[in-house]
DNA sequence: TAGACGTGGTT
DNA sequence: TAACCAAGTCT
């Protein structure tokens, strides 16, 4: 396979110039810190996460320190960040890396795979950025920039093929710190630059060498890409219903769930979604709350 | 494997 | 304004 090509250079000497200054890319951040800005940026911007890793790393610097919470404070310190069950398995996460790994991080992509809420994704981007591993990273980001640069098309298939992945790989530098860098470098490229919408092609760093471009940036035509509707769906029911519970000091009563939500029936089957995903606990004086 | 799963900013 | 989009995972 390729160790270089000609995207190599030029978009890492862009990333040296361009890149964000977050914190979890300091030095100095533990690879816990990395996991948890990892969980937490998944399908939500970085300007949300900023302040939420701030307080959960200072709260919780060791996965040990998280383990000895209740789950339902990670719920709780979640606050709006959307998709809470990701708090539920970072919790989970922190429990089973204070029990199998004596509270380090595993370094391994296979260890961090079996962690509950890792997939291939963060897996790989959790030993690429903490552990300046060798790895394909492949986000939404890489699959768009890889998509132009290479296929020539504004936006990637809808879900992930192997031929991407090996893509991916081929375009990997051989050492593996500048493999690293160049996993951040091309998603950095995606978030910043080669964007979804209006990307800002005037500035990337490759353009003379971009399909997409040469082919003269023909509008996507493949399948619709999915739309998702929000208002009045089960989703939008269940974030009321945790909303109340994380907003409140003690386990509320029934009433003070009921009045989010007036369809009875969806609401219902909503709470009880909630309850088998072990984001609320039903209490026995019929009371409700956070998961102890 | 398609669909469920939160939330809020942008176009 | 409604639709789209944001460092995915799980079933």
């Amino acid at each position: 396979m390729n160790t270089e090509s000609a995207y190599t250079a030029p978009i890492l000497a862009w990333y040296d110039a361009n890149a964000r200054d977050l914190p979890w890319r300091a030095p100095d951040t533990t690879p816990w810190g990395v996991l948890v800005s990892e969980i937490m940026l998944q399908q939500t911007p970085v300007s949300r996460v900023l302040p939420v890793w701030d307080v959960w790393t200072t709260r919780w610097p060791t996965p040990a320190a998280l383990a000895a919470e209740p789950s339902g404070e990670a719920v709780r310190a979640w606050g709006r960040l959307g998709y809470p069950r990701r708090a539920l398995r970072l919790h989970q996460a922190a429990c089973a890396i204070t029990e199998r790994h004596g509270g380090d991080v595993p370094s391994s992509h296979e260890d961090l795979l079996a962690l509950p809420g890792i997939g291939a994704y963060t897996a790989a981007a959790v030993a690429s950025f903490a552990f300046r591993q060798r790895h394909a990273v492949l986000d939404t980001n890489v699959r768009r920039v890889l998509a132009r640069l290479l296929s020539g098309a504004e936006y990637p298939p809808k879900t992930q093929t192997k031929a991407e992945v090996r893509l991916a790989e081929s375009l990997l530098p051989l050492d593996p710190p500048t493999a690293a860098r160049w996993a951040v470098a091309v998603m950095e490229l995606g978030a910043l630059v080669c964007t979804a919408r209006s990307p800002r092609c005037v500035d990337c760093p490759v353009i003379d060498k971009c399909a997409w471009q040469l082919n003269g940036r023909p509008a996507y035509d493949g399948p619709p890409r999915r739309g998702q509707t929000y208002a009045g769906t089960d989703r939008q029911c269940r974030g009321r219903l945790l909303a109340v519970l994380r907003d409140a000091d003690e386990p509320v009563e029934k009433p003070a769930l009921d009045i989010v939500w007036s369809d009875a029936v969806q609401r219902e089957r909503a709470l009880d979604a909630l309850i088998a995903d072990g984001l609320v606990d039903p209490l026995e004086d019929g009371r409700y709350a956070l998961p102890g």
